[in-house]
DNA sequence: ACCTGAACACCGTTCAAGT
DNA sequence: ACCTGAACACCGTTCAAGT
């Protein structure tokens, strides 16, 4: 082993030290690189040059590791609608979604392993819901109702975001009204637009123990749009 | 041990013997009733009743589980969708198309696991490119042209057959035109309305070194048509 | 505080051995 | 021919020990 000298201690970069961030960023490199089935603990350490139970002091577990990767691609997701030009939804909403939409796929072509991990855990991070909560905003500035705004959302599902279809199942200790109400004032003030579509929906079907959204409903909705659009299609090609 | 009786072996069911078939009816069972997650050869073998290395006998190895899922899901789907009452595509495309993709779900409905399952491997399977040639006939007697049934598979995707938007991505093999050709000929009697909408596709595009889809065109396509849609929603609901 | 090696309970799979 | 137990190379994770 090369024997350390004072010298060294100063002008060397000191190894930097293991965090959450770097493990994250690390992982998202693998999965680029190898595919998440070669996204293993030890594999992990290995790519970060550290023991894998070293890794245990920055997550708390694998599952936890995936819960990052989330994050990680949210956020690029996040940025990279936030910058793209867009017309005015209020002018064009079309253009103003599809602009978005785009946006968001370009990411997800970066990263052929996310919608496999985003459709298990993305519905509940705070990063997606905001997201949620800018397109019904987007939405609404384009004239729809809160109905029709939460009917799109079905449409669109996966091929808008991504990934998952089934945004807000609610599990059971939400879905009884009182809780569901405390969960929304909760998330007013962050969520206003989505908040205000949920109220709406279950203002709609008081008696909605089958939870917010009937999922036979929203698939024929938005196959029967599929079809109609389709049919519009072919008579204007022939 | 009970001692067995020359009477025991006439009257008894001497144990069925284990089969390809027998192992995948658990597999399938295991994964309605536990997830995909626990299905393990170990688990599996345990609930035929047998010992982990003894299904190394009906199946090469976990793939060949997987693969074989794949086959019973296809299956059930295939006879839902035989069975169902629907009008004729000459009169009612719609219709009838609507009547087997609600048959389907309902499949997949039945097997939550299924599509994860599917998105991987259901695309190479025989049965499946049955049902997709079906779904272009279909089509084609509602008065599509090859160009827009082959749009209309894109658009439905995973909605319509319940999984996997990329149907067609030739492997490097067969991405060379003779390859390409040969397979052509090879599945034209079998599934001629498919072949006949590749052909049409590959005639539209000579120089085809993309493959045959171009994702970006076909991504936006569907878009479109969706934004589309929501729009008449939209405007018919104010 | 942060990192580590040995260990445990699980995987899929191979192989030589049993009937 | 069909089934099995021991074994191997891998997992995720715990724990006691190092610095």
């Amino acid at each position: 082993m090369i024997p350390r000298t004072d010298a060294d201690e100063l002008t060397e970069q000191p190894r930097i030290p293991l965090s959450r961030r770097r493990v994250l960023r690390a992982a998202v490199r693998l999965a680029d690189r190898d595919g998440l089935d070669s996204l293993t603990m030890r594999r992990l350490a290995q790519e970060v040059g550290v023991e894998a139970m070293s890794l245990y002091h920055h997550v708390a577990n694998k599952d936890a590791v995936f819960d990052g990767l989330v994050e990680v691609v949210l956020g690029e997701i996040m940025a990279a609608v936030e910058e793209v030009e867009a017309p005015s939804p209020d002018e064009d909403w079309q253009g103003a979604l599809r602009a978005r939409i785009l946006a968001a796929r370009e990411v997800l072509l970066r990263h052929r392993w996310a919608p496999r991990v985003l459709e298990t855990r993305a519905s509940t991070s705070p990063i997606f819901i905001a997201h949620v909560d800018h397109i019904v905003a987007l939405l609404r500035a384009g004239g729809f109702s809160y109905e029709l705004a939460h009917r799109a959302l079905h449409v669109l599902g996966s091929r808008a975001l991504g990934f998952t279809q089934e945004l807000f199942q609610p599990d059971d200790a939400q879905s009884t009204d009182a809780a569901a109400a405390a969960m929304m004032e909760q998330m007013a003030e962050q969520f206003p637009n989505l908040v205000g579509m949920l109220a709406d929906a279950v203002h709609d079907d008081p008696d909605g123990t089958l939870g917010f959204c009937d999922d036979q409903f929203e698939f024929e909705f938005a196959l029967d749009l599929i079809l109609e659009g389709l049919e519009r299609r072919r008579t204007a090609g022939s």
